[in-house]
This record gives structure tokens, sequence and C-alpha cells, in this order.
DNA sequence: CTCATAATATTGATATATCAACAATTGATA
DNA sequence: TATCAATTGTTGATATATCAATATTATGAG
């Protein structure tokens, strides 16, 4: 037989451990803090943050999800009165999907914790590395594109 | 209100991307191939062709998984005929996990398929670029630890 | 303008994940 | 040794993801 990986020593791999990883360390927090949230809803708020009324479609795109996931995703975060569904004037089929005042008060209110997460996950790293890390996991990105 | 982060520089939100990117990649070239089986259950596979006859709870922690989702899944790949769960002498607690031959065959069937993609994903960086990365999400890993 | 096609969101069916509760077994200690 | 606690795996309840099918609306070709 061919000689056996030493998994932790494939990127691929590496990738896919460290972002579960990442992700059970948030999820944890926001539950100790009783949020009731999870790291993919959160995720998303801050897509419909960063974007500009996009629509579902377009959310699904950037949070590399399916359509399907955002519809009930949005359910979720509708009822908990977080996001909106916009009608659009002259386009019946689409919605401009937007944080609510709520919304944006719970995405600030959060938004130190989550930095200090993200300062955690760079824990000694200077800051030529970090340019170097993004960098790099851009170039994969774009190679699996 | 403060200004909005710009997501594909968030780290955090790069390593989600980029796995998510990653995984769809190569899920796509399996069903094209029509392997029918997950990334997921590869990844396991590929976890417990690794690791010296593990058990479901190491399984579970390895794989960064919920121990009810690795019953779970062995029961497709054992119905599958990809794993067996071995009866261990003098502990009837727990089983041994191993690859069956046809799961052994099955890895080594697409394992160059398997090779090209995690070659894909380093196309472009140089063999010193590849050490500096693995480094980097080994540290991004053990913060989050 | 009309009709065929595309775009958008939703829904249903199915698969999987997650958490808590449980059953069986093992290990430890008094 | 007898009992209590810890370990291991499974199951049930619920939440979420995925894919295909659908309904509605918009667009574009003739």
């Amino acid at each position: 037989m061919a000689t056996k990986d030493d998994l932790a020593q494939v990127v691929l791999f590496q990738l896919d451990q460290t972002s579960r990883k990442a992700k059970q360390y948030s999820q944890k927090a926001f539950d100790e803090k009783g949020l009731d949230i999870t790291i993919d809803q959160w995720v998303l708020l801050k897509i419909i943050e960063a974007g500009d009324r996009l629509s579902q479609r377009e959310l699904a795109k950037n949070a590399l999800r399916d359509p399907a996931a955002i519809t009930r995703t949005l359910d979720v975060l509708e009822r908990k009165e977080l996001v909106e569904r916009v009608s659009i004037a002259g386009n019946r089929r689409k919605y401009e999907i937007q944080l609510s005042s709520k919304g944006e008060a719970f995405v600030q209110d959060n938004m130190e914790l989550v930095r200090n997460h993200r300062r955690q996950s760079l824990m000694g790293f200077t800051v030529q590395e970090i340019k170097t890390l993004k960098s790099m996991l851009s170039r994969v990105y774009r190679n699996m594109s």
C-alpha cells in the first residue's frame, strides 16, 4: 500500500479542522452568553450588514450556501426580528434584505466579543504574518474557484 | 456606527469560506464521478485509515465531530461495506473501527483524484510557502484550542 | 404584444448535525 | 466485593442543509 497520509500535514484537511475548531470556539462563547444564535446565522447577519441591500440569491452566493438554506435562515432571523425582507418597488420577485434596528444593535452589542475571537485566532502573529496568511487563504480560495 | 468590516479581510471568515469552497469543489468532483459519498464521509474514512483501530469516541475527537454524528456516519459507511466495527476482546463497550478491504480499495481508487485536488488547492505555492501556510494554520488551530 | 425562457424565492423530501437522555459496561473506591 | 461514578455508544427530538420541483414574476425574441 502507498504510505498513509499524515492528515495533519494536508492543507485541505487543516483548513476543515481549523474552521471547525474556530466555529466551535465562537459557538461556545455565544451559547454561554445566551445569545441564541448560531455562527452561520451570525455570519449571515454580517454579510447582510456589509452588503448593500442584497437579494437572497446574492446572499447565498456571498455566503457560499444554498438559496434554500438562506430562505430558512432568514425565516429564523426574521422571527427573531433581526432582519427584514423589504419589498422592492418595480420588482415583486425579490426582496432587499437588511438588518432591522434590533439587528444592528445586536451586531454592535456583540462585536467586541467577536473581535476578541478574531484577535485570539491570530495571537502571536505579526502584522506581516497576518498579511501573508490572508493572501495565502485568498490564493487557495481562488485555486478552488 | 463603527465602520463596517470588510469580511474578505477577516481571517476567520476567510477560513470558513475557503473551507466551504474546497469542500464544494471536491464534492462536485465526487458526484460527477458517481462516488456516492460525501466529503465528510471521505474524511472520516481517511481518519480511520490513518488511525490505529480507533474507537468511535476517538474518531469523534479526531474529526472534531459529535459522537452521535460518528455513530450515524459509521452506520452509513458500514451499510456501504466500507468500514467495520470490530469487537474488542475484553471490552464489550467499545469497538475498533477499521476499513474493510472494500474500503481500502475505495480509498486507493480515489486517492489520485483527491491528490489532484490537494495539488490544485496549492497551485502557485512554493514549497516554502506551503510550509508557512501549514504552520500558520496550525497556529490558528492552537489559538482556538 | 405574445409567448417562451430565465430568474427568484419557496417548499417538500431526504440526509445530516446537535444536544440531551438513555442503556450497557467498565473502573474505582470504600 | 458491592456500590457508585465514569465511559462508550446509541437513540429521540429538533434544527439545519441539500437537491429537486414548484409558483410567481420578469425578460427578451419574434
